[in-house]
DNA sequence: ACAATAGTCAAGTGAAAACTTCAGTGTTTT
DNA sequence: AAAACACTGAAGTTTTCACTTGACTATTGT
């Protein structure tokens, strides 16, 4: 993982958002993260993987702004970031709200159907 | 997919509730079930995709609770459900208050060091 | 009854993605 | 300076998973 910046003020991509967080693993390593920062052999080693595939999954992870890691001499500080859980948060609310709108009109119309029926 | 009664009773399993939204085609079919409920070949036909890719996607969707299906005659007619939802919004919400709490620690920690130093 | 419709099932294909190996690179310790 | 450490990169393997095909079942329309 070359330590290319990532872009911070690029407007979050929910896809890659989502599909971060589709994988066992990686949900994984967010649980490991929210208790303190850590290392990348750090994370390794209670998953039973590789060093290289935990740097995979940050890339991925970072990608998504989940994470954010740091190297500071030869270690990685990996640590969690809130902006992929607001955007998150913030999706859910407006697909929620977006389909209750919904579901409410459906129950108007149904209630006024039964009204018309008597 | 065999009509199979799922268990509604089950707590909501977060891994497959994540790995249902982690596909585009599924947010796809769950976007086209805000407007209204829909017939399986309903939802195959803007999709592009074949109704029997489509029945899978459903399997997934309906376990993960964020679908209802139910076959009347020969067509299933397909509806958004909450429980998946609630479920995704409840984590969300735990984990980031999780992470937001211990980075207060951290920071108090931190101020505490700075003023000791002082 | 016959055809058309709507979905179901089993099995297979192909591509994405998770994970590995192994050979580096730069950093810290001794 | 040399060894140990912590990661990085490229390339390969294996697994997962979306999607298809084609044969089949059950229901509805003519």
């Amino acid at each position: 993982m070359r330590d290319r910046p990532i872009d911070r003020d690029r407007s979050i991509d929910i896809d890659q958002l989502f599909h971060a967080l589709g994988d066992r693993t990686r949900r994984a390593i967010l649980d490991q993260l929210v208790d303190r920062p850590m290392t990348v052999s750090g994370l390794a080693e209670p998953l039973g993987i590789t060093v290289t595939a935990v740097m995979q999954h940050l890339q991925i992870l970072e990608e998504a702004r989940l994470v954010h890691t740091e190297k500071l001499g030869r270690v990685r500080s990996c640590r969690i970031e809130t902006a992929g859980f607001r955007a998150l948060e913030q999706w859910i609310r407006d697909h929620r709200t977006a389909w209750e709108k919904k579901l409410d009109r459906l129950g108007r119309l149904l209630a006024e159907e039964d009204a018309g029926r008597n």
